[in-house]
RNA sequence: CGGGGUGUAGCGCAGUCCGGUUAGCGCAUCUGGUUUGGGACCAGAGGGUCCCAGGUUCGAAUCCUGGUACCCCGACCA
C-alpha cells in the first residue's frame, strides 16, 4: 500500500480531491455501490465509535435517555407541519411497494405491482414527525414532562451531490427530542445542548467552534430558533457541525400534543431537537490533516500509541518483542491504547508512513541500539518531530505527551481559526477578503432575509451564525447600507 | 437537472486521434533469495467479458449509433 497524497494546497479547487484521497487512503470510508451512500470502513468506524461513546456519556450526564423510533414515517405525518414538509420534501426517499416477484419475462426480479402500499412510507430524513406522533401518547399532564430522549440512528436525505462524510445520502447521527412545560425550559434545553456540542468539539475533537443563532434563511424547517456550532476548515470554508433547535410549540400543535398544566388547563408542549452526525468525521479530517495524512486528537484515536520494532533477523525481533510487551503493559495500565506492530512482511519505514497517514498520535520505535542503551525513539504526529528518550518512566511521559498533543492540536486549530476571522465594513472589502483569504467575515447586516439572499447570490457566502457573544454595536449593513445593531459571521461553507 | 470528464487486471494508468502480432506499464498478490534505524532490491509466476448492446470491417480496446455507470463543477442541503 504505497500511498502518495497529493499536495495539499489550501483554498484551491483540488482541496476536495485531496480530501477524498485522504479519506480513502487512510481507510476511513469509500463510496458504495449505491449512489451517494458511503461505506464506513473499520478504522473510520472506530473513530466514530469513540465520538459516540463520549457524546452518549455527555447526554446521559445531562439527564437524557436513549430510545428508538421507526425508520419509516407515514407520508401523512409529514404534511402536518407546513414548514417542515417544505424543507424536506425535495430530498425524501419513498417506499411505495412491499414485495418483489420474478419477472414474467424471466429477467430477474421486478416490483410486484399488486403490492402497492396504500400510504407511502418516507424513509426518515429526521424524526420529529414520528416522534411527536408518539409523544402525543406519552404526555397527558405536566407530571409527564419533561421528556428527554435521544436516538442513535441513520437517516436518509436524497442529496443531489454528495461527499464522503460531509454530505451523504444516508448518514449516521444522533437526534435528541425533548418536550417541556414552558418556553423558557425548552430554550434552556436547546442552549444547554449546543453547549454540550461545543464542549465535545473543542475538548475531544480539538475543533474550535463558534456558537450562534442561525439567520431565518438558514433555520431548521419547523424551528423557531436554530443554534449552531460553526467550525472552520483548513481551506477557509465553514462547516456547520451541530445544531440545536428550539421548536416552540410548532410540532405540539401539528400533532396535537397538549398537557394539563399545574392549574389544570390544557396547554401545548414546548419542544427542542438537536443533532450531530458523521459529518463530524469530515470536520475532524479537514480541520487537522496535513500532507502526511490524518492527525487525530489523542482522545479520539483508536490507537493512541503504536510501537514499531526495528530489527535484523528473528532473534532480534524476539528480543524487541519482549521489551515492547513490557512497555505496552505499563502504558495500558494507565488506560493508554497501545498497538504493537510486529508484522514482518513490511519494513519499519513503511509502517512509519502508514501510521502517519492514519494519524496515530504517538509512535515509538524500539531497536537493538535502544535495547542496549535503555532508550526508545518517540515521535509525535502533530509536530512530526522525534527524539530518543529513556525507557524508564516512558508510560508517564507518554501519558503527559498525549495530553500535550491534545492541547497542541486544539491550540493550532484555534490560532488558525482566530486568524481567519476578519472584520470588514465595506462591500468591496467583503468581496476582497472572501476571494483571497476566505474564512469567517464579521460584518454588519440589516437583518433582512432579502439582503442575506442577495449576498448569497452575489458571492455564495451565507450567514453562518449570529454569534451568541456578539456585542451590540452601531453600524451599517455592508450590502444595503441600512442601519445594523451587531455584526454577524459570513462565510462560504460546505 | 445543466456543464465538463472518465470507464482497459485488486488499485492507479498508457494504448484510442491514424483499426492489424499473444493488449501493455507501475503498485499490490504469490514463490525463491538478499535485505532491514523513514515508504527495500533481484529473479520468476499468477491475474483481463478492454463498461454494455448493436453496427462498419478480412480484422475493433481503437471507427459509428444507442445505452449505462462513476467522478468533477453548478443548483439543493447537515
Amino acid at each position: 500500500m504505497a500511498v502518495e497524497l497529493k499536495d495539499l494546497t489550501k483554498s484551491e479547487e483540488n482541496y476536495s480531491q485531496w480530501y477524498n484521497d485522504l479519506v480513502m487512503k487512510a481507510g476511513l470510508a469509500e463510496n458504495s455501490a449505491v449512489r451517494g451512500c458511503m461505506v464506513i470502513k473499520p478504522y473510520g468506524y472506530a473513530i466514530w465509535e469513540k465520538m459516540q461513546a463520549e457524546l452518549d456519556r455527555m447526554f446521559k450526564e445531562t439527564g437524557h435517555q436513549n430510545a428508538y423510533f421507526p425508520l419509516f414515517i407515514p407520508k401523512s405525518f409529514f404534511s402536518k407541519e407546513a414548514k417542515h414538509v417544505e424543507g424536506f420534501a425535495k430530498e425524501c426517499a419513498v417506499v411505495t411497494h412491499y414485495r418483489l416477484m420474478n419477472d414474467p419475462d424471466g429477467k430477474g426480479v421486478v416490483v410486484d405491482p399488486s403490492a402497492r402500499l396504500e400510504e407511502e412510507l418516507i424513509v426518515r430524513p429526521t424524526s420529529e414527525t414520528i416522534i411527536w406522533n408518539t409523544y402525543k401518547n406519552w404526555i397527558n399532564s405536566y407530571r409527564d414532562l419533561p421528556i428527554l430522549c435521544n436516538q442513535w440512528a441513520n437517516v436518509v436525505r436524497w442529496e443531489m451531490r454528495t461527499r464522503l462524510f460531509l454530505r451523504t445520502a444516508e448518514f449516521l447521527w444522533q437526534e435528541g427530542h425533548t418536550a417541556h412545560e414552558t418556553r423558557e425550559e425548552a430554550i434552556e434545553e436547546a442552549t444547554k445542548m449546543i453547549n454540550v456540542y461545543k464542549k465535545f468539539a473543542e475538548e475531544w475533537m480539538c475543533l474550535p467552534v463558534i456558537v450562534g443563532h442561525k439567520s431565518p434563511n438558514e433555520r431548521f424547517a419547523g424551528a423557531e430558533d436554530t443554534l449552531t456550532i460553526e467550525a472552520l476548515m483548513q481551506d477557509g470554508k465553514a462547516l456547520q457541525s451541530g445544531t440545536s433547535h428550539f421548536l416552540g410549540q410548532n410540532f405540539a400543535k401539528a400533532f396535537d400534543v397538549k398537557y394539563a398544566n399545574r392549574e389544570g388547563k390544557l396547554e401545548y408542549v414546548w419542544a427542542t431537537s438537536w443533532g450531530v452526525s458523521t459529518r463530524l468525521m469530515g470536520a475532524l479530517i479537514m480541520a487537522h490533516s496535513d500532507n502526511n495524512g490524518l492527525v487525530l486528537p489523542p482522545r479520539l484515536a483508536p490507537q493512541q500509541v503504536v510501537i514499531v520494532p526495528i530489527y535484523k533477523g528473528e532473534e532480534q525481533l524476539a528480543a524487541t518483542r519482549v521489551r515492547m510487551e513490557e512497555l505496552a503493559a505499563e502504558m495500558r495500565a494507565k488506560g493508554i491504547r497501545v498497538k504493537i506492530d510486529d508484522r514482518d512482511n513490511v519494513r519499519a519505514g513503511f509502517k512509519f508512513a502508514e501510521y502517519e497517514l492514519k494519524g496515530v498520535p504517538v509512535r515509538l520505535a524500539l531497536g537493538q541500539r535502544d535495547l542496549e542503551n535503555g532508550t526508545i525513539e518517540l515521535a509525535r504526529r502533530d509536530t512530526l518531530t522525534k527524539e530518543t528518550v529513556a525507557q524508564e518512566g516512558l508510560a508517564d511521559r507518554v501519558e503527559a505527551l498525549l495530553e500535550e498533543i491534545q492541547q497542541n492540536i486544539f491550540r493550532k486549530a484555534l490560532d488558525y481559526r482566530n486568524s481567519m476571522i476578519t472584520k470588514v465594513d465595506t462591500w468591496e472589502e467583503f468581496n476582497e477578503v472572501l476571494n483571497t483569504k476566505g474564512g469567517f467575515i464579521s460584518a454588519h447586516w440589516d437583518g433582512t432575509p432579502e439582503t442575506e439572499q442577495a449576498i448569497k447570490d452575489a458571492t455564495k457566502a451565507t450567514i453562518r451564525c449570529i454569534p451568541l457573544d456578539a456585542v451590540e454595536e452601531e453600524g451599517t449593513c455592508i450590502f444595503s447600507g441600512k442601519p445594523s445593531k451587531c455584526r454577524v459571521l459570513f462565510a462560504r461553507s460546505y
